[in-house]
DNA sequence: AATCATGTAACTTCATAAGTATCATGACTT
DNA sequence: AAGTCATGATACTTATGAAGTTACATGATT
């Protein structure tokens, strides 16, 4: 598999969705992307069902967004698209009757846990108007 | 993709092989991993190409521990059997033209790099005879 | 010479995100 | 009411990489 990159995406769709004004087509969101509307319908539907964003039919429609960024964070959005698994190494069997097979599992385990509550604690402790501000700062260094 | 099991049965193999002696057949490795010889020598292949383990052919044949386990760690081996990534989730493009996309991609690779770095630590602060001692640890508790 | 074991190549299987095609549904415009 | 635009949903294909499998070559021991 390819690398999963909705968590990623979607980070850019919000942010651009928040200084954008009025709703953003699929179509729209999907030449941004580089990916067909389907695909961005896909994975929105995640953060529409989390009741991040709204999206409406018909003319003039499209994605608008329906919470606080303020109170949004990576994490919300990780696990709004499904909160895939992190890592792809891992254990070839969860309850081996192997002694030494359940000790190895328990280390390669211990680390990944480890590795996994700090991915969690980082991401939770970021907020996508953070981020947003972020690029703002950055865009007036550059002016 | 499933899980990269490579480092964890790698891990369980050697173990065994410590506490075994003469060398072992693919065949028997094969069957306590519940798989298939060839895909024991394709994976041990890293490790005999690292100097870990050595292989020898016909009559009497098979794999031994050509190495101090004192030294070696799960960071070696994970390296050894191809340094697999890591995660599964990533950005989408490396070098984006889009500002705000550049910035989503500094703030989830800077949260993916840390993670790598505290797997990196672990993984490299613990040996394989470290985890050899661990198991007769365990055995002496039972008995 | 026969047997045993590894080395290697080529192919299939499996899992999963992403890409694609198609049509139904509903909302706005005229 | 008809037409257009947008999402919703389904079904299928593609891409990627570990793992599984088949087949055969190579080399060591008996």
């Amino acid at each position: 598999m390819r690398n999963d990159s909705r968590l990623s995406r979607m980070l850019h769709v919000l942010l651009h969705m928040a200084r954008h004004d009025g709703p953003m087509t699929s179509e729209a969101i999907a030449a941004m992307l580089s990916t067909n509307p389907v695909v961005v319908r896909r994975t929105m539907a995640g953060l529409r069902d989390a009741g991040y964003v709204r999206s409406e039919k018909g003319h003039g429609g499209g994605w608008v967004i329906a919470c606080d960024l303020e109170n949004l964070s990576l994490l919300d959005v990780h696990r709004a698209v499904g909160g895939p698994r992190l890592f792809v190494i891992g254990n070839e069997h969860s309850n081996p009757d192997c002694a030494v097979e359940q000790l190895v599992n328990e280390a390669v385990e211990d680390v990944l846990n480890e590795a996994e509550a700090l991915l969690v604690k980082r991401l939770s402790a970021v907020s996508l108007a953070e981020l947003s501000r972020g690029f703002d700062a950055r865009c007036d260094a550059v002016s």
